[in-house]
DNA sequence: ATGAAAGCGCTAACAG
DNA sequence: CTGTTAGCGCTTTCAT
């Protein structure tokens, strides 16, 4: 019968952090765990008296709660991940922004990644995010990788899509036409009584949408140039540059002299084409009319000011977080496509 | 003698998450769960045969392992928060860029926060950020609130300072000398020939101490309008616009007509300085030197080509993931302040 | 309004 | 090379 019950103490105790816990807080106010929690999330649920001292306490001790064990007890992360093939593209920026903007306001907080516009490192960071436990992901464009679609459709995560639409969203989707855009920019030039449309756009897929719907509403206008099969075109590569418009405007006009009309897919190869022409002496609008794509804020600025397509960047951004954090307090969404469409900021370069 | 051992089961399980769990793992490869954590974190501690068993269950399930678990349990987030005032501002973007590519590279994951020029958000979003226990955060610029740098030290989180120097750093800097900065603007255009230099600047602090040297330097080389006590200058709100520099060069030539050189606080600022003095007829660099900040991409390829001063956002960030991971790493960090310089490109502009 | 107990899914510490 | 045990710091569930 020899028994040394005080002996189940653990042989060493683990690694401690020295930093100040909810427990520290709850024996500081002489409460239990529970009501500290409490005190912080659910203050209603507490009374005036108890709520001042675990403040005090909070304040004294200048405690932080720990949300990693939070997300992990209660299986809510506060996080949400957004995808962006890169921070270079000013477009992404405005929606990322507004993201941001929106969620710190609920109490979220962003974690970021960059996709690249190649899609090799895609499913690495697909994983990477779904460990994280996210509450939701915001993707700018569509997930190239089947994996990654099939992945993150598992994780049972809530998925904004964005910058694009498409017949079967893996969640949900705020976007707009790229098809739409690019027949919009033909119809537009064309009204102005242009008669020999271009494009000047970069290699990504979107681009390259853009790009073909504008060549075929060029068709059925029946505006190509000597009655050609095709709209002149010139393809730089994403990320498109300033310095790439000026290239490509000159490749251009080598080819097809006659050019009178341009639509860029990028507000930096718009500005490129500007300042090629005026290097060059070519009058803008007068003999060539410019438009860009993201209606950048120089764009107002420049001179002549560039006519551009506007996508509402904040919108999206804010819609996008609206959606997830509707999902992850489990209220219903009504509408999970949104297509927030686009607009033509008509200025003097076209 | 009655016992009833089987009734100390739970009441009622907690609510099962469905996912797949290391445990679920270790099942299924007929291993314990720290094996089947060591299969995936040190794998070189593993037998080949056990090895190959766990793999196949990861495969086999979609098993995705919870970082915020291991990070908990570890201590170790692998997780590096990053502050910016403002992602528009394309300086810090680089930065950024080059921040997560390193960080992804080590398996670490970026969290990101906007602090806004104005203070007044820091101190909840460092209370955010410290709540999820990153391994390390970067701050661009300095940290203005006296509260929110004494949370940061006693959190004992790794800091790193970027875009500035300072004589009292919390933790780690890697930056350079905005002072330094503003007097070589200085010396530079004077070696060029320049008597009527000028600024236009954004009214952030760091753009002001730029301001205030380059001002400083303009009296002791003599250099002032007719005998002026200071250099002219404009100054706008930050964040700076190309429509900014527009404006600003209109209201200082009205003030000060035989400006002959300015330096503008960002390259949105130069552009439209030169759009400006294009519109008006100008000849740059001939009536005008123009000089700019950041050398953003666009500022070789404007017509002229733009003088920048080069800030290397992409050694910033790398070099703050570094010195980051390394002290996560438990390496010693031999210099925890960087001076990464800058260095005037010298194009047509100035 | 407050509390006790039981985990969330993982890894550190020790032991073989 | 593999396993046992005890937490990491918080919240859920059930009870009072």
């Amino acid at each position: 019968m020899n028994m040394q019950a005080d002996d189940r103490r653990p042989r060493r105790s683990r690694k401690k952090n020295g930093g100040v816990t909810l427990s520290d807080i709850a024996k500081l106010a002489g409460v239990s765990a529970i009501t500290a929690s409490r005190a912080l999330n659910t203050p209603e649920q507490v009374s005036e008296e108890t709520l001042a001292r675990i403040r005090a306490a909070v304040e004294r001790t200048g405690y932080v709660p720990n949300l990693l064990a939070g997300g992990l007890a209660s299986n809510r992360s506060r996080l949400v991940a957004a995808v962006v093939p890169s921070l270079a593209t000013p477009v992404f920026l405005e929606a990322i922004e507004a993201l941001t903007a929106t969620l710190v306001t609920y109490g979220y907080q962003l974690m970021l990644g960059q996709s690249g516009y190649n899609n090799s490192r895609e499913d690495a960071l697909i994983d990477a995010i779904i460990g994280r436990r996210p509450d939701g992901i915001v993707l700018t464009g569509i997930l190239h990788s089947e994996q990654g679609r099939k992945r993150l459709h598992a994780s049972g995560i809530p998925v904004v899509e964005t910058w694009d639409l498409t017949p079967t969203p893996i969640d949900m989707l705020v976007g707009f036409s790229h098809q739409g855009v690019g027949e919009a920019a033909a119809d537009f030039l064309s009204s102005k009584g242009r008669r020999r449309l271009a494009t000047i756009s970069g290699d990504d897929e979107r681009a390259q949408r853009r790009r073909k719907a504008f060549g075929r509403r060029v068709l059925q206008h029946g505006l190509t140039e000597e009655g050609g099969a095709e709209a002149p075109d010139v393809v730089v590569s994403t990320p498109t540059t300033v310095g790439g418009g000026r290239q490509a405007l000159a490749r251009l006009l080598d080819i097809h002299p006659d050019v009178d009309a341009v639509f860029c897919s990028s507000d930096w190869l718009a500005l490129g084409v500007l300042i090629e022409a005026q290097a060059r002496g070519l009058s803008i609008p007068a003999r060539l009319a410019v438009m860009g794509f993201g209606d950048h804020a120089f764009a107002a600025d420049l001179h002549p000011a560039l006519t551009s397509m506007r996508i509402d960047g904040t919108r999206i951004g804010q819609t996008a977080a609206r959606l997830i954090i509707a999902r992850a307090e489990g209220r219903p969404v009504a509408e999970p496509v949104c297509d927030i469409g686009f607009s033509i900021i008509e200025r003097d370069s076209a």
